[in-house]
DNA sequence: ATAGGGTTAG
């Protein structure tokens, strides 16, 4: 109770110790700043009018700022309207904030009102780019995207300020919700920025466009920003652009961003998805302070690299920081468990989790737990869970089932699984292809034929394959059975030489017939192959020999190709990282870092 | 002082 009382009451007692009858103008600002009710804001208000202080510039601008904390916007305008020179601050935060209530109109009128000048209230105040940023923010977070748009051109209409790195991304995200509309609204505005916001906004989610924009962005001569920075570099971890990561990073140096905890935490995710976890972990050490994501993206970047026991390592140490985790610590930990194969200590985490830190288990939570089990070839076990847990289980958890069932070649489990899964997302044709690689790894034909019919049936075609590499500073994207990279001749002519010596050397061919290659059997043999395969042998014949390659592939890396990757490392004397939608192959000496266990 | 932001399953 006593605790209960004391939550309670804090902001009130802290609130109370700045407060002065009558009330002084320099601990006002202070005791307005942790003021816990709008009537108190009045009250004090009311105090520094009587006491004939209200129209001190600093006091004034504090009960403005305080006013809009609580939404009070027509207060707010009291207060600016007795200020005797109303500064570009004051005016900018009112702008902003009728904004972000929606009142679109009343903030284009503050705009005018601003530069005209009130009466009394002395000359005009010219907007700066906070002004307009305000305004452009403001209209996204009401909702109004299309204010937002008209908002952000007339601003480069004016011609005075250019639009800045925050004036697009505050864009970006209002012209994203518009969709193919923006293309219509973008048609007919003018500049540079709207078209790239449309751009960008139209794109969502295709990081190779975002990083191609972002290029574009600083040829223009915009700047990025603290902001932009971590915005973009999850396109770049995507994609594992890693020498643009760098850019962005020595950029970031230079400018002092590095201590901003969102650069410096993007960065260490970038890194790690990059396949540099070692660099991830100098900027992680090195920064000032750390918030929880930040703990989470290291640990998560080592759970990725199949680095257990340093993930679980750091995630002591980060208790030991008194950081609490959240939900995502323990998917990472638990992530970097069951690849691993740390089977108990999975186990204890997931325990601890609820008992020692509160957390309640989500279903992804349940996931991480099936795989973990299921990896550990105790399918029964994981099948068991999946009936007990708290939740109706979703494709996720029959997801993981199945793939545990391909790593253990349970036809039983994998069929159990696979039908749940075909009902949950039929259109998923990811579920078809892994029940038919099981059904092919047991050589039972009629399976794989079974499931290419009701493929057919339906008109499902397995995702199309792709793979990107990172050769001198350029991201080449490489597809299966595409041959319309320049260097297409070349990649084949590696490839049949590889072929040749792989056979040559007792690297047979993967017994697994998996649904796509007999789909494309009867095509040319060379096209059959996979976009990992093209990417290495790009890689291979566009570097030095002994440079190490980094592949990101969309997919998860098939046995067959797994193999190959060996092989290559091996014979080319290459270390080849190859990334699948799940984790890091580090392939170095003919030998996996995931010990064939994925 | 007023704008802008990063992490999570198979």
């Amino acid at each position: 109770m006593s605790v209960c009382h004391h939550v309670l009451f804090q902001p009130l007692v802290h609130f109370l110790r700045h407060v002065s009858f009558p009330p002084d103008p320099h601990l006002l600002p202070t005791a307005l700043k942790s003021c816990p009710a709008l009537p108190l804001v009045r009250a004090l208000h009311a105090a520094t009018v009587a006491a004939g202080i209200a129209r001190d510039p600093f006091v004034s601008s504090s009960l403005l700022r305080t006013y809009l904390r609580f939404g009070a916007t027509p207060d707010a305008r009291a207060v600016l309207d007795g200020m005797p020179q109303k500064t570009v601050v004051g005016w900018s935060a009112l702008v902003a904030a009728h904004a972000a209530h929606g009142d679109t109109e009343g903030a284009w009128r503050l705009l005018k009102e601003m530069r005209r000048g009130t009466a009394g209230g002395g000359g005009g105040v010219e907007p700066n780019a906070i002004t307009w940023n305000g305004l452009v923010s403001g209209c996204n977070r009401s909702g109004r995207a299309r204010d937002a748009v008209v908002a952000l051109a007339r601003m480069h209409g004016e011609g005075v300020l250019r639009p800045d790195a925050t004036g697009v991304s505050c864009a970006l995200s209002a012209i994203g919700d518009l969709g193919t509309e923006a293309v219509a609204v973008g048609e007919q505005l003018h500049g540079y920025t709207v078209k790239s916001g449309c751009r960008l906004g139209f794109v969502n989610g295709k990081d190779l466009e975002a990083v191609e924009l972002f290029r574009e962005m600083q040829a223009q001569g915009i700047e990025p920003n603290s902001v932009t920075i971590p915005c973009v570099l999850p396109a770049f971890a995507n994609v594992a652009a890693l020498m643009h990561g760098r850019s962005a990073h020595c950029f970031a140096l230079r400018k002092g961003f590095l201590h901003d905890v969102y650069v410096c935490s993007a960065l260490v995710d970038m890194y790690a998805k990059c396949g540099r976890v070692r660099n991830a972990r100098r900027i992680f050490d090195a920064m000032p302070s750390r918030n929880v994501v930040s703990w989470n993206v290291m640990i998560g970047g080592y759970a990725m690299h199949g680095e257990a026991k340093t993930a679980v390592r750091l995630f002591d140490s980060m208790l030991m920081c008194k950081q609490k985790p959240d939900m995502v610590t323990f998917t990472c930990v638990l992530q970097a468990c069951s690849q691993a194969g740390l089977t108990e200590e999975g186990r204890r985490y997931f325990k601890e989790m609820q008992h020692e830190h509160g957390i309640y288990p989500r279903i992804k939570h349940y996931a991480c737990m099936v795989t973990l089990l299921g990896r550990a070839g105790k399918l029964d076990e994981a099948y068991d869970l999946i009936t007990d847990m708290p939740f109706e289980p979703d494709g996720c958890i029959w997801g993981s089932l199945l793939g545990s069932c391909r790593v253990h070649g349970n036809v039983d489990l994998a069929e159990v699984a696979a039908e749940k899964l075909f009902h949950l997302e039929p259109d998923n044709a990811g579920n078809y292809v892994l029940l038919s690689n099981i059904y092919a790894s047991k050589k039972m034909w009629g399976g794989v034929n079974r499931i290419r019919e009701m493929m057919k049936d339906m008109g499902l075609k397995k995702e199309m394959g792709c793979s990107w590499i990172e050769i001198k500073n350029k991201v080449h994207t490489l597809l299966a059975g595409d041959d319309s990279h320049p260097m297409m001749t070349a990649i084949t002519e590696k490839l049949k030489q590889l072929n040749i010596e792989m056979r040559r050397l007792g690297f047979a061919p993967s017994t697994y017939f998996v649904l796509h290659d007999v789909e494309e059997q009867e095509k040319d043999d060379i096209l059959a192959v996979h976009s990992e395969k093209l990417a290495v042998a790009l890689g291979l014949i566009s570097t030095s020999p002994g440079t190490p390659l980094r592949v990101i592939k969309n997919l998860r890396i098939c046995d067959d190709c797994h193999e190959a990757m060996k092989f290559i490392s091996c014979f080319e004397g290459r270390e080849i990282s190859v990334r699948d939608t799940n984790r890091f192959h580090h392939f170095r000496d003919g030998k996996c870092s995931c010990g064939d266990y994925w």
